[in-house]
DNA sequence: TTGACAACATACCTACCGGTATGAACAATT
DNA sequence: AATTGTTCATACCGGTAGGTATGTTGTCAA
């Protein structure tokens, strides 16, 4: 027997990126376990029920992104340095399709939103990770405002809010629409307004020409 | 018999009731006839498919979007008192909790992003409510441009684009924690910052304390 | 060697849910 | 009066999806 971690972390993955493709309520715990190479006997050993793979996956999801967005948000970086790099991974993280470009809305917070009073688990796992998500967003406003790329001065949090919200209802709205182009300008064009990024330091440049697969000139690794 | 307009309409309503509550997916059609008061044999005369339902009820909520909308935006108002309407419709349209308050994201943009590949009807109809949503928002910005509140020339239809993006996401994001006080402070900022209102012309005023819960008058920092 | 336990596989159960088949009640038409 | 079409109600079906019960295999400790 392989170890046990594998297994469940494999199932973890997987489901992730099912979710990813479609939506919480779709996937079925047999195409997980039928992705994953096992069957449900080894899915209720490792999980006691669906929504609690979920908030699993969330967590594990949340710390992931947390190891990337450590990398993008390092010291080295300048602030506008590291709002590149901010758009770079967002970029290819939509890139993940089949045969073209593909933009998602994160499933869990799209799920955590979705589900109603039931599903408590689902609920309260996407809300951490949007919190933590907020975190991060508010950190790249207060490094802009401190090197004085900001119109005005900005309350941090709330501003992390905004562009948390925003970036949420964008993926939202490409995933409706499926316009790569469109997301790109949208993306950068509405960060610049919620963080209110002075004429100056406003670049239009980096968006990559969105013929459907050409490499994203990365600038996280400078 | 009753007239076969009012159970058609009944269902819609009905059913975009309960999907507000919850979510497409766990509203069944055998709820929606309950609540209705009618049973699965009118459903199916009046709609040939739960999907089918969803897209109608969908243009009927579209259409009743339109009249609000068009009376906040009438000619008569300034652009500002029109960005004051439009506040106030956001924030009344939250106020539909049974006891309490509570927000609720938009169950159509909600669903069709949730939407896969699968149930085309779906997307297509949350889809064609988005457009409709971005002209009013991207007419907003026009007239709040040509009576001179805006810091800078925009594009219209792209900022009305990035407003709609933005309220789904602050909706969805409400939707999860349910903090109206928030939610109200949010909206504000928000549509402030990314239409970029002139200082003088912002307003914080004009948040309204809630009935059912405490005041809302802590003012912003600016 | 033998228990005990972890890590699964297999088969099955049940509840639900979208959808259908059929027919009754009523209205309008001819 | 008979026919036809509308507007529903009732009963039922087939598939599916979450979850369970139980058996099996390997591992490790004593």
């Amino acid at each position: 027997m392989s170890a046990p971690i594998d297994t469940r972390l494999k199932l973890m993955q997987i489901a992730t990126q099912l979710i990813w493709d479609s939506n919480y309520d779709n996937v079925g715990i047999a195409d997980i376990c039928k992705q994953a190479g096992v069957t449900k006997g080894a899915f209720y050993h490792h999980f006691s029920s669906k929504a609690e793979l979920f908030a699993s996956a969330c967590k594990y999801d949340c710390g992931e992104m947390n190891k990337e967005m450590d990398k993008i948000l390092s010291p080295r970086f300048t602030a506008l340095q590291q709002f590149e790099n901010f758009f770079a991974i967002m970029l290819e993280k939509q890139y993940r399709g089949d045969g073209g470009t593909q933009i998602c809305g994160c499933p869990f917070f799209t799920a955590g939103a979705q589900a109603g009073c039931e599903e408590l688990e689902v609920r309260a796992a996407s809300r951490e990770l949007s919190d933590n998500g907020v975190i991060y967003f508010a950190a790249l406003a207060r490094n802009l405002q401190a090197e004085g790329c900001l119109q005005r001065p900005v309350d941090a949090e709330q501003l992390g809010r905004l562009l948390h919200q925003f970036v949420q209802g964008l993926m939202m709205h490409g995933r409706i629409f499926q316009d790569f182009a469109q997301f790109c300008l949208d993306l950068r064009e509405g960060l610049y307004q919620l963080l209110g990024v002075k004429e100056e330091y406003r670049n239009y440049n980096g968006c990559p020409s969105t013929a459907s697969n050409e490499p994203l000139q990365k600038v996280v690794g400078k």
